[in-house]
DNA sequence: GGGTAACCGAGACGGTACGTCCAGTCTTCGC
DNA sequence: GCGAAGACTGGACGTACCGTCTCGGTTACCC
């Protein structure tokens, strides 16, 4: 089950990453808006027809840039604490944007992109919302089994609660996304740990979800 | 201080209904993105300057529409307790999206514009986002005031992380936007009072911004 | 049988001038094109439904600035020769343009709109184009008179050749509309009518429109 | 040094083809001004850009199938005698207009459009007035060599009134533009130069321009 | 001297065409 | 078969004018 690369030129990785640095370095300079096919298309020197073989849409070919990028950073410290933790793995994720100015700013275009674009709005959710997510949830996961995070705690409220503060902030321009939230996000969510496991006394173990993956069936109906 | 009407032709108040009634129901069901000016100018009956004249795109008159709906429901209930007080403004504003289908999408596409429109960002803000802010503030300064809520909370940060939660469940259609969550948040901030009060007891009530409004520098930087 | 001004406010004689004062001097500056309705009633500070309610076209409107600007020059001098006559009347005719800027140009684009508006065609020949003809005409007739010119001549042939020449000049751009011009004309004019005196010694006087106004019958079917 | 297509899809013949057949069909059926680029897009079957691709304005595109359409015609007959030729040549020049109803109708909208946008006022003067004074300049040069016509005659002026005659009847309407005119035309030109030749034996030969071709500086200053 | 009627300015109205931009597809040649 | 180049259809955009309308206000006459 060799990758036989079958008839025909193969693929070119220089056409492939000529695309996404150019979308990458255009959404970052001029904005999203101004990233245009037609645009990636000349400044990457590639015909057009090369970037819609490979890529449905700007977004998707912004999106997979995106990813690229931030496939490296994902790691999650240890500082032996829950609070500790969660404030580390965000500050960490919001350095990033601190490197890379106009980052935000094509992360939120993005994120309306995905309101005007189901294909996208899927890809988007699986590619950049779910991994993160999933990097927070071992942490809590973790805390759980340290017994620092009662079972019964509904986890995907509390990833929510941490990714929804943060995207709020970036989509409305309302309060910053920095350290100070951070810390923030990091002690509220140990205060719920704490608050949670007196109540997990008092309840006698509701049966939750284990994996917060999905929440989409979290709550109550 | 009348507003007298200067001179010329007065501004057709029939046009300007046809032209908000026509952009919210072809938003609510065909879709924000099937929306353009023309197609609001002809269904509305109604020639495109007319639109131009008083609204810069079709975003800002999906948002006067919506404003205009909204406007009459924005009332806080008083249960007596923080987290009912939540919970029942959370469902409250829930129950209007379940009573007008599509709304919420239009919702989401407008937050989706103001990524790309800075003008419009600003608009929408100022007439969606901080009204809804202003009115759970409120509920949470009658809190304060009652003590059910220490003064040294941090309102700024409940705000976001209540309607963040609900914005980032809209956005990427992760977990349902619905009573549950309505109850999940109220009970989120009524654990946050408490351990806020034993926690204004611990520290010695450091000075915070008494109002959350612009919560813009509430984060330590 | 007065002209009683009946009931009503009377005609506005300071906004009739405005208008064809705006109209002329805009056409001529900034050339016919740039001239709209809007921007005549916003220079001469007048109403639009002003100008509708005497004119029917920005082209009427400037017609009648150009009538009114022309109704003192037609003369036409007698030198005693037929091509002296002509000459005379033509360099009379082409210096207008010479002490107006610009207004020939505005001249070819009233015939350009004559080409658009078949009402305005109408009022274009009977102002401008038959009065020429007819000053023009009396020239020739003169002649006839003075036995300069042959009762056979074909009076209306005459007048499209000099005319036409002159407008195919403007018109095109080919060729100066100058004093040389008036000379060779005149000259021409000078030769066919010793022409066709000849002519008519040889042919026994073949009878011909006496008027050559209406000269669209004059050429054999 | 073959024309080399270069890279790149080819230009569509058939679009070509569509948009000029339709932009001469619509002109001639319902009047030029019922022509729009809309229109011609549409029932050319056609993207507006396409047309903007190749043309400036619908006047270009106009003009262009007209001079496709007058390519094959333009021959001189020879019938040995000035008079009889120039009346053959305006003779078939005529015949066209009448075997092509609404063509004159459209030539006169052309030179309209002329007045009002420069750039193709240059387009019409090279594409479609030139050639018509080439060709019968080259009736008036054979004549010269034949010693039908002085060589001191002012070429340049004859062309600006045979053509001037016949572009004035068309565009005033007033007079027909049919084989009687060609035939006073045609002797028009015979007597000026039997004129002319007299003129030439008296004047000691007066040097003029050979060619009429710019006939800009042919009348004296 | 109060009606009445036609005028006046201002400016919003429905509508048509414009010329541009971009998306997504198609068609050529060359590697 | 992939890739660069670039022309193609299609559709929305935002602007410019047109010719009409609707205000408040003015100016004459005529009873």
């Amino acid at each position: 089950m060799q990758d036989s690369p079958g008839p025909g030129r193969p693929r070119s990785e220089a056409a492939r990453r000529a695309i996404l640095s150019t979308a990458l370095r255009v959404a970052r300079r001029d904005g999203y808006d101004s990233l245009t096919m037609d645009r990636i298309a000349a400044e990457a020197g590639v015909g057009k027809q090369t970037i819609y073989r490979w890529w449905r849409s700007k977004a998707e070919v912004t999106l997979d840039a995106l990813r690229e990028l931030a496939e490296e950073q994902i790691e999650s410290a240890d500082t032996g604490r829950l609070a500790g933790d969660v404030e580390a793995l965000l500050s960490q994720t919001f350095a990033t944007s601190g490197t890379h100015p106009g980052l935000d700013r094509v992360l939120c275009a993005l994120m309306g992109e995905a309101q005007r674009d189901p294909a996208f709005a899927t890809l988007f959710r699986e590619q950049l919302i779910e991994p993160r997510r999933q990097v927070l949830e071992a942490v809590l996961e973790r805390a759980q089994q340290r017994g620092d995070l009662p079972r019964s705690a509904d986890l995907g409220l509390l990833l929510d609660v941490v990714f929804g503060t943060m995207w709020y902030r970036m989509l409305t321009g309302i309060g910053r996304v920095d350290d100070g939230l951070a810390r923030d996000l990091g002690q509220l969510v140990g205060r719920e740990a704490a608050r949670g496991q007196e109540a997990s006394e008092a309840r006698p173990a509701r049966s939750r979800r284990a994996s917060a993956r999905d929440s989409r069936r979290s709550s109550r109906t």
